[in-house]
DNA sequence: GAGCCCGCGTAC
DNA sequence: GACGTACGCGGGCTCG
């Protein structure tokens, strides 16, 4: 007789856990620091299952993801249970991955515990004609056995639980298994069950009533007195217990025991998986690699018929589940799974395997489709369509595990078609301005330049670090700054040429000569090649993957990066004009920052600054020096303000020092008090980096994750950097995921109404937009109250506008 | 000449 | 070693 096995997964992959955890054997992990024990346990045991029994047909169950009909009947239901540790939560995924692996069918049901479908399926196998093994160490399941139910406990031994061997095992024969949890209840579960009566009582009950609704119906014969009261007194709580206790069999679920046939299992998906879990011997297990089972190749017109979700597409080449095709013609209407959607418009994008990947490893050097294939796929297909049908089906579960998955859906998917639209519309340059400007820089470039040979006495290069540092360092012999920099060159860094300036004048002048030419070749003679001469606008390239922290970045050309510090570097601002008769509307954040450090820290100081609307480097410099706020002096504030950007950074005493010129204790005193008096600054810090320890990830307001593998490095520099990693991400990331939903509801409202206003840039914590003087005013109460409305904090976001006719003169 | 790294400097 | 996240310039090197 052919045999259906039902496998109880989760109830096996938490004792194989709670197994590991308690052994003494040190943790199973990967090097990036993943436990791996229980999938490794839980993968044995299937393994074996398949090779001992061969059954003909298998499932492995699922919890129900939300909660279930017994939540509703009862709040306190399994309310006992303590939080699933992550590092097992972490685990399930993989679990999940390496049963699609092995080709065995997982079945899930919202609203019904894995017990319930269990129940259900032994049911319906038992109608189809097949014996049924319940594969569990869960004993609650025994109620289910019957002669043609079987249960089997292999973590254990491979005993067979029939009727006989239920009876002996629990006392009661397996019809009445629900009754005894019943009154017995369950400490784990909390089921309240009847209190003071115990294992003995209930059996000894149970063989006198054949359940205990009857004994509840005539207590009368009850022959012990107090086993009487204790059945009247919690009559409903009993029966309650029972509710509980009895497992579902007719949960609504579409199957059929073809579903349930065994298959092999998939070389490539099981190779794929063994590699990301580091289980060496398995791989080597499978032998040398061969080609993967391929998907089929289909005609356009089988695939469409076979279709039923989403499909990946390349190109021409189309892929899901069933088969890959190759197209000509019109598509189904299906969602597409894409990569890299923003460069590649498809009809109907639902995911992009880009930014599914970049937001399971948020590494910017990691996110080309052969990288993605080569880290989640361990393999390389040759139909992208195919490798993006994979990564897809092979990212989304680990997301979702995450809760990666709303980022996702509310940040960056929408997010996509505000930058295409952004890159589209690009912005005005005025291409009059930076040839003015580059042939007055081309004059004082030349003063320079002839002064600089006359001070050296002979021309050499002065682009060339390294002819410099020669000339400094040799000729001239200008005082080295202590040592030299990492490749042993001498450093001519600003730093380096401004503690030289005093000693020497060549000094001064090549940092004049330096900030020149750095503008003309960076800014102002490169942009001038990349505007598009029949509408004089350049358009900017927007990263959604370029930044680890999830800022966007952006190239060909950088304009994020144009400057605005010196008044000659902010001149080249003057270039970018809006449409003509229009103005620019710029809006800014201010201190986003450190306003996000005061919500997530909850200091009392800073947030009580925030809300009183303070000038906070003003008040920082109050608290820091212990003097009111008008007693600060602007050297002191400038100080503070230091301080205030150096703790976003995890800046050391050592590097404000130098930053600030003054002594390093000067400078180690000032951080000092600075924590003195944010104490909930330290102590989110001291937080942030002990949660990273504990997970390898920081993360975002919204949840957006970043890895920091060196969090644990016993490199102490590595460590160390990791550690600031792990406290400015989550401010620079929440950050950027703040303007990102702003920008995506500002370009809602704008696509919704008759408005002709425009987004051009987005500079972290800035927006310009170009709108005609009808609008101007309008928009800059729109979007001021957009970006600062965009998420309600425990201190006020606070947004600065502007508007003006160019980019310099917007305030 | 292409491609890469380095030193440096611009932005937030 | 020392301040987080980017992009891009020119120099200078290697490869061919």
């Amino acid at each position: 007789m052919a045999r259906l096995f039902l496998i109880d997964s989760f109830g096996f992959i938490f004792r194989a856990y709670h197994a590991r955890a308690r052994s003494s054997a040190p943790p199973m992990r990967t090097s990036r620091g993943s436990s791996t024990e229980a999938v490794y346990i839980f993968h044995n045991m299937v393994r074996r299952l398949l090779q001992i029994y061969k059954p003909e047909y298998i499932v492995a169950v699922y919890e129900s993801l939300g909660p279930t009909f017994r939540d509703k009947e009862f709040a306190e239901y399994k309310a006992n249970r303590t939080e699933t540790p992550p590092d097992l939560l972490e685990q399930i995924p993989y679990c999940k991955q390496m049963l699609e692996a092995m080709r065995i069918p997982l079945l899930q049901f919202d609203g019904f515990e894995a017990d319930d479908l269990i129940g259900t399926l032994a049911r319906r196998g038992t109608e189809a004609g097949v014996e049924v093994i319940i594969v569990s160490s869960d004993k609650d399941l025994l109620q289910l056995v019957n002669s043609n139910v079987r249960m089997l406990n292999p973590m254990k031994d491979d005993t067979l639980y029939d009727e006989e061997k239920t009876r002996e095992f629990m006392g009661v024969p397996p019809s009445q298994v629900a009754d005894l949890l019943a009154i017995k209840g369950d400490k784990v579960d909390n089921i309240p069950g009847a209190p003071g009566i115990g294992d003995k009582g209930a059996v000894e009950l149970l063989s006198k009533f054949p359940s205990i609704e009857s004994a509840l119906d005539r207590t009368a014969e009850v022959e012990k007195k107090k086993m009487r009261e204790i059945l009247e007194t919690h009559r409903d709580q009993i029966l309650l217990s029972k509710r509980l206790a009895t497992i579902e069999v007719n949960v609504p679920i579409e199957w059929t025991l073809e579903d349930a046939a065994t298959q092999p299992p998939d070389p490539a998906l099981l190779r794929a998986i063994y590699q990301e879990m580091e289980f060496f011997s398995l791989l080597k297990s499978l032998g040398p690699e061969t080609t993967s089972a391929e998907l089929p190749e289909l005609s356009a017109a089988d695939f469409f018929q076979a279709l039923e979700g989403p499909y990946a597409i390349h190109g021409s080449r189309i892929a899901a589940a069933k088969g890959k095709a190759e197209v000509a013609g019109p598509l189904p209407d299906n969602p597409q799974i894409v990569y890299d959607s923003k460069a590649n418009p498809t009809s109907h994008m639902a995911e992009d395997v880009k930014l599914l990947g970049f937001l399971h490893d948020a590494d910017p050097s990691a996110v080309s489709l052969d990288t993605l294939c080569e880290r989640h796929l361990h393999s390389r297909p040759e139909d992208k369509a195919v490798a993006i049908w994979q990564l897809r089906e092979n990212l989304k579960p680990k997301l979702e595990a995450r809760n990666l998955w709303p980022v996702w859906e509310t940040i960056e998917k929408p997010l996509i078609a505000v930058l295409r639209q952004m890159e589209k519309t690009g912005i005005r340059i005025d291409p009059a301005v930076l040839s003015d400007m580059s042939k007055d820089f081309e004059g004082q470039l030349q003063i320079l330049t002839d002064d600089i040979y006359q001070l050296a006495a002979h021309p050499f290069n002065i682009n060339s670090p390294q002819q410099l540092g020669v000339v400094l360092f040799e000729e001239l012999r200008l005082p080295t700054p202590g040592k030299t920099a990492k490749t042993k060159s001498y450093s001519t860094a600003a730093d380096v040429l401004e503690a030289l300036a005093a000693d020497h004048p060549i000094a001064q002048k090549v940092l004049d000569y330096r900030q020149l030419s750095k503008l003309k070749s960076t800014y102002i003679d490169a942009l001038p090649q990349l505007i598009d001469p029949d509408t004089s606008r350049v358009h900017t390239t927007y990263n959604q993957t370029g930044a680890a922290t999830g800022r966007l970045s952006s190239n060909d050309p950088n304009l994020q990066n144009i400057p605005i510090r010196t008044a000659q570097g902010r001149a080249i601002r003057a270039a970018f004009v809006p449409e003509p008769g229009w103005s620019f509307v710029v809006a800014d954040y201010s201190q986003i920052e450190l306003r996000l450090l005061a919500h997530m820290s909850k200091d009392k100081v800073l947030v009580d600054a925030f809300r009183n609307n303070e000038d906070i480097h003003t008040r920082t410099a109050s608290e820091v020096f212990g003097i009111p706020p008008l007693m600060v002096t602007s050297e002191q504030r400038r100080n503070a303000k230091a301080v205030n950007f150096g703790i976003v950074y995890g800046q050391t005493g050592f590097g404000l020092a130098a930053q600030l010129g003054i002594p390093r204790q000067e400078a180690e005193q000032y951080i000092k008090l600075f924590f003195e008096r944010y104490s909930g600054v330290q102590r989110f810090i001291d937080q942030t980096i002990a949660e990273c320890r504990k997970t390898g990830i920081s993360r975002t307001l919204f949840g957006r994750e970043r890895p920091i593998p060196d969090i644990d490095s016993k490199n102490p520099n590595a460590r160390h950097f990791a550690e600031r990693t792990a406290v400015n991400t989550p401010l620079q990331g929440t950050a950027a995921d703040l303007i990102k939903l702003a920008m995506i509801q500002i370009q809602c409202i704008l696509n919704e109404g008759p408005w002709r206003t425009r987004l051009l840039l987005q500079v972290h914590d800035e927006l310009v937009l170009e709108a005609p003087p009808e609008e101007v005013e309008a928009m800059r109460k729109l979007v001021k109250e957009q970006m600062e409305g965009v998420h309600q904090l425990i201190v006020p976001l606070l947004v600065e506008t502007g508007t003006g006719p160019n980019w310099r003169d917007a305030k």
